[in-house]
DNA sequence: TGCCCGGGTGTTTTT
DNA sequence: CACCCGGGCA
């Protein structure tokens, strides 16, 4: 019990009030981690059984990683029986052994995001709607968003406020839609993400006795990152804890930032009136940061109307500075924090992975992977396309997908024809829609060729049959060959393999490769296997379905510096981070600024940014960026502004060293009063200090942006030297200039491709 | 049926 | 800029 001592007073209540409804508000950086697994530890020593704990995690990795923990205080035979996971790792458990009941088949296929998009779109060209309209993407989110509120198909389509919403988006259809995807689904014996929490929540409400067999089983029950969950989640964690009532949630309304997923602030700010009974333990002493990085966190999140009151304070030294870097260009930005990691590193004999940088959006990451490769900075990125996303790979998990449940539509559609066996896009169109029509699957409408009168011709159909027939051979080996031994089977048979190898382009040798690599994990998978039951196919794709790539490390990942956006940030810490673009329409994101509650997301993930450091903190930002091929300019963040400024150090990047270059660089950007950032005058700091870092990389003639050309100018174009400008017409990127060359004569550009240079006046 | 080209389109954020 | 899709052609 020696590790109650390591706590402080609200977190000893917290660890130990362990009957009824508790509420921890976990500050950042507040042990929020070392108390929830404290308080397994000690329900575990006072003797409830682990069998009857169930501890939702926002990662599978999270969960391992406690599991970890809580086995080394209290032996690791005693965690072993603990349910921990996902929210849909662990209903895609229970879904399995239910799945019966509901109609599913036991090895029911999970759709993930792109399999459900080409779902979608089937069904919307099916239904001969036009899909400018009805965008998959968006048909896609509204169905998921109806899912996270346990709103399905029927509820769905009888909701009178719902329809007249889609009325008014002039999408009349959508409940159309969802009702038959929702079927297809059935039919093909698949469930996507948001199922795997409607369908647990449907099936404990229909089936008293099932719901009763897991109330008895998770006596206790755990939810971190509470901020985060959705109504769906919600409402299942109330329909388990409704027997016992212990149920102790974890999180932080500060850093909720997940509302576009359906997440609701609201269950914290609710959860009060749901559980009477309730106490609450604030954890306000973070350990993770430095004074400085705190209270400049405070002073941002303190703009916030809508959150619970709290305190955050640190007793750790005051520390830096946070450092605030104005860059010309994203490339320069990636130049920045490259030097700025390489100094930090010589100078203080720091190690690549106690760096992070910290994005907004994916698409950030390029500037600054090619500053940190040219600088040879190991990094990782995290987040992307995962590995499981590539499409070698998931043509490859097609097939084991359809072995598994024939039913599986999406996945046979991808294979069928891959590699080419003679099986195109009109014949299996037919396919389709022939089993549409008669309300089967797929592979059912395959069976009964002869009868359903496809149309198909006589040498199609031996083709359609001689797939059957392959899948149907390796099927009948899914109990005798280990998931290794079948996986290689499958890889070579299909043709798979033979197909990557034959292609010796780059990409073609990386694809295979990276079967090879899939593979190599599937052989890890059985080598682990305690039993040969455990080895098997079916299991193995149930235990990567809800992996991400969050949740793989690799050895040789370890020391690298991290690269992700804010959100794959969420629960980590580095003694520094970076956080960069912090641009107007970029952070906080265009489509958040126009209310006050998604602004207010924005300004908790900037929150969230900011406490993942411990000891320093550097803010940048572009005053030009390249956005969808185009150079554009960009204004501060509203929220550096909001930093108090006693908390910061700002620099400028200039060139006016740079001589010749000065026209069109340094001098086209001025530090006007019209950029927020720049309204801070700081005393004891020249906002020009020169920089030791970034010669300004290569200006990689990328021209000036397309707002800066004006009539009269003198211009250099790359091909056809200098020239003057005679008149611009056309408007915001398609501006086009008439230019009259020197020795070329006149000619029209359209400025966004141009790439001039503004050489005079 | 399959490949190549051109145009249109799109970005938050993730289980 | 990058990707996807559709259309045209071999």
């Amino acid at each position: 019990m020696d590790y109650l001592k390591e706590l402080n007073e609200p977190q000893h209540q917290a660890v130990s009030t362990v009957e009824g409804p508790v509420m921890i508000i976990a500050g950042a950086g507040s042990g929020k981690t070392r108390v929830l697994t404290y308080r397994i530890a000690y329900l575990i020593q006072h003797g409830v059984d682990p069998f009857n704990i169930l501890s939702l995690t926002f990662t599978n990795k999270a969960a391992k990683e406690m599991k970890e923990r809580i086995g080394k205080v209290v032996g690791s035979s005693e965690a072993r029986n603990l349910w921990m996971g996902t929210f849909h790792s662990v209903f895609a458990r229970i879904l399995r052994v239910e799945a019966e009941k509901i109609g599913y088949p036991q090895n029911f296929t999970i759709y993930d995001t792109d399999d459900a998009k080409s779902l979608l779109k089937t069904i919307i060209n099916e239904m001969g709607l036009d899909d400018k309209i009805y965008k998959p993407n968006q048909v896609y989110n509204r169905i998921s968003s109806a899912k996270n509120s346990l709103v399905n198909a029927q509820g769905y389509l009888k909701h009178p406020e719902i329809s007249t919403d889609d009325q008014l988006a002039g999408r009349p259809k959508m409940g159309q839609i969802y009702e038959k995807y929702s079927m297809r689904c059935f039919k093909s014996g698949a469930m996507d993400f948001d199922d795997l929490l409607l369908k647990t929540y449907e099936l404990f409400k229909r089936y008293p006795d099932v719901l009763y067999k897991y109330q008895q089983r998770f006596r206790f029950i755990l939810v971190d990152e509470f901020q985060d969950t959705n109504w769906a989640q919600y409402s299942i964690i109330r329909q388990l804890a409704a027997m016992y009532q212990n149920i102790c949630v974890v999180g932080d309304d500060a850093q909720s930032i997940y509302a576009f997923r359906g997440a609701n602030i609201q269950n914290i700010l609710n959860f009060e009136k749901d559980y009477p009974d309730l106490r609450t333990f604030k954890l306000e002493q973070n350990y993770r940061s430095t004074q400085n990085i705190v209270n400049a966190a405070n002073s941002i999140i303190a703009r916030n109307k809508q959150q619970l009151p709290k305190k955050v304070w640190t007793s750790n030294a005051q520390g830096n500075r946070l450092k605030l870097y104005k860059a010309l260009t994203d490339n320069e930005e990636g130049n920045y924090v490259a030097q700025n990691i390489f100094e930090e590193r010589m100078n203080h004999q720091r190690a690549n992975n106690e760096f992070a940088i910290l994005y907004r959006t994916n698409a950030q990451s390029r500037a600054l992977e090619e500053a940190l490769r040219r600088m040879n900075i190991p990094y990782k990125i995290y987040g992307g396309v995962s590995f499981y996303q590539r499409k070698e790979i998931k043509d490859l998990l097609a097939y084991f997908r359809l072995v598994i449940n024939l039913n599986d539509e999406e996945a046979l559609k991808r294979i069928i024809n891959y590699p080419a066996r003679g099986i195109g896009k009109t014949t299996l169109d037919r396919l389709v829609v022939t089993a549409s029509e008669n309300e089967i699957s797929v592979w059912t409408a395959m069976e009964n060729l002869k009868d359903l009168q496809v149309g198909l011709g006589a040498g199609t159909i031996k083709k359609v049959e001689e797939f059957m027939l392959m899948i149907r051979s390796i099927r009948s080996q899914l109990n005798s060959k280990n998931a290794y031994e079948l996986g290689s089977f499958i890889a070579t048979h299909s043709g798979l393999l033979r197909e990557l190898y034959n292609d010796k382009t780059p990409e073609g040798v990386s694809r295979y490769e990276n079967i090879q690599e899939l593979l190599n994990g599937m052989k890890e998978f059985t080598d682990k296997a305690e039993t040969p039951e455990e080895s098997l196919l079916p299991k193995f794709m149930e235990d990567i379905a809800l992996l991400t790539d969050a949740d793989n490390d690799d050895e040789d990942d370890r020391n690298k510096v991290s690269l992700m956006t804010i959100h794959s940030a969420k629960g980590l810490e580095f003694p520094y981070v970076f956080i960069v673009g912090l641009e107007e329409n970029l952070f906080p994101s265009q489509l958040s600024v126009n209310s006050r509650e998604e602004l207010e997301e924005e300004r908790r993930l900037f929150y969230v940014a900011l406490t993942r450091a411990m000891e320093q903190v550097s803010l940048s930002y572009a005053q030009t960026r390249y956005r969808w091929g185009n150079l554009i300019q960009s204004e501060p963040s509203r929220f550096i502004a909001e930093l108090d400024p006693e908390f910061l150090d700002v620099k400028y990047s200039h060139n006016t060293g740079h001589s010749g270059m000065g026209a069109q660089m340094g001098g086209g950007f001025d530090d006007s009063p019209r950029t927020r950032a720049a309204n801070y005058s700081i005393p004891g700091h020249s906002p020009l200090k020169k920089l030791n870092t970034a010669k300004t990389a290569t200006p990689s003639f990328s021209g000036d942006p397309v707002s800066s050309f004006q009539p009269g100018m003198e211009v250099m174009h790359a091909r056809f030297g200098k020239g003057k400008i005679i008149a611009i017409d056309g408007n915001d990127m398609n501006k086009m200039a008439t230019i009259q060359f020197e020795g070329e004569g006149e000619k029209k550009l359209l400025l966004k491709f141009a790439k001039l240079k503004i050489v005079g006046n």
